[in-house]
DNA sequence: ATGCGATTAGAATATTCATTCCATTTATGT
DNA sequence: ACATAAATGGAATGAATATTCTAATCGCAT
């Protein structure tokens, strides 16, 4: 017990765990094995279940975490867990609070490091971006755009950049494209002329600009075929849609940088230019 | 109740959660919500972990298992917890098969290698972005942010999304911000208010749009404080900038992502309010 | 061999947890 | 406006779980 294990790492603790390996007992030398070996059985199971697979009783089990200076298994299996949770996707929610505890030193507070904070928080968001984006949807989104007779865009408020950038390169590559802006009169007269030979490309965010989520089911009953670019399935432009992009961002739509979505925009329509010769 | 939940993948379930959301009651599309958002939560934590977290009582945990076709919460867990394994599992045959197939499409020109060229771009414009900025101009930018009454942004045809979304995110603080997007006249019109005053942003691109080149100078003759930010020195808007921003980016205008224009504007923006306090 | 300390296994226990039940509230149709 | 059904929240319940305790066992030096 002379282990602090309160702000353990995985890999720290795999560390102290081959260290004092044959410091240890018999029985917990056994158990040391077993946990090196299959850590995901550890983080995810019970001690009973431990305990069984192992080959040991379940009081061992907790002999062990002892051993290694936890206050019991539970304690112990929270480290197993952190190794999980860093294979999948970063979460907003963590990195939402360290820029929140960032904004209150003053360090953090300098323009400079704010630029840093972004450009990491942009670094993976585009990690993200190309491991939830498959090839099979972007095959079909490519598709649905090489069909088409005029591509409309509707993308407002936040989203309202990636739907300019994505009208500028369709534009430069020969598209026609109609930019649904609202400029001049409401959205439904721009969006008039839509028709099933054509395609609709929708970006939205959360909060989901009202108006977008008013607009893209009128179109999609029109038989209008559709590409969602949004941050969940649960959004007001998924229902419908041909093809559904879902990608992660910030809660905080003042904190977005629309890394993302723009590489995403583009990669989609260079794609639909290669694949059209 | 009327699911077969057994053998269920966690982006089947994704999807039946999405499909049956707005048939739900309430409080169950709450949950559905706050699970789709915090599959980890889900994953690792107690039905009283979960139901505090997403601002319901415990027994509506249950209750949305059960309509999802689960006999409880925690049958429903263990779906959840086959995406924390799938993430960690796949090791070193599985990344490197990835990275093969990648190598593959790449070979092709299938939209999906399109896209990871155009992330792996956008990454090292990032790198480059961070490196080329410094504290200094940043500081002054703020600055001259902070003392403007109104702040005009100037950024038109490839560089709109950037001035948009600048516009976008300064508004949401509270700044009052002129888009000089030429709708319905010139520009000139648009900007014929701004002083010494104010502050100008402006964002040009090669080919540097005609129309910014033109009213950049006339700003400036005026006395508007500009900042700019632009990839080349010789651009049209340097001359006469108290700050400018140069990065560099794609020749080709339709391959530009601009990513690194949008993190810088975004940092501007964020620092200018942080810095206020 | 024998006594002593360390180690172990299994039962006992206390706690945590998921689930169910029911009274109350809220929506819905007549 | 009323009656009926659905939904909800909170307490009660019973199961599952981690942990502790104790008697038995093992290893080891004398």
């Amino acid at each position: 017990m002379n282990k602090a294990s309160g702000a353990m790492s995985y890999d720290e603790l795999r560390g102290a765990i081959a260290q004092r390996h044959r410091a240890l007992s018999g029985r917990l030398q056994q158990i040391a094995e077993f946990v090196l070996d299959h850590p995901t059985d550890v983080a995810l199971g019970t001690v009973a279940e431990v305990a069984q697979r192992s080959g040991v009783p379940p009081s061992a089990i907790v002999r062990f975490a002892h051993a290694l200076g936890f206050g019991g298994f539970t304690e112990m299996q929270q480290v197993f867990r952190t190794r999980l949770v860093a294979g999948v996707a970063p979460s907003y929610k963590a990195r939402l609070a360290r820029m929140k505890s960032e904004e209150k030193s003053v360090l953090g507070r300098q323009p400079a490091a704010v630029l840093s904070r972004f450009v990491s928080e942009a670094q993976s968001s585009l990690v993200t971006l190309s491991q939830s984006v498959h090839a099979r949807e972007l095959d079909a989104a490519t598709a649905i755009l090489a069909k088409a007779r005029d591509i409309y865009l509707l993308g407002l408020g936040g989203s309202f950049p990636v739907a300019t950038h994505l009208a500028y390169v369709l534009r430069k590559l020969g598209r026609r494209v109609v930019l649904l802006d609202g400029t001049g009169g409401s959205i439904h007269e721009q969006s008039h002329a839509a028709t099933v030979d054509d395609a609709l490309v929708a970006i939205s965010f959360r909060n989901y600009y009202p108006d977008t989520a008013r607009l893209f089911p009128e179109l999609v009953a029109r038989g209008v075929p559709a590409i969602s670019i949004t941050d969940s399935l649960l959004s007001p432009i998924v229902e419908g849609a041909r093809v559904v992009f879902e990608i992660q961002d910030m809660p905080e739509p003042a904190l977005r940088t629309l890394v993302a979505p723009m590489c995403l925009v583009q990669a989609m329509a260079i794609g639909l230019d290669l694949a059209a010769d």
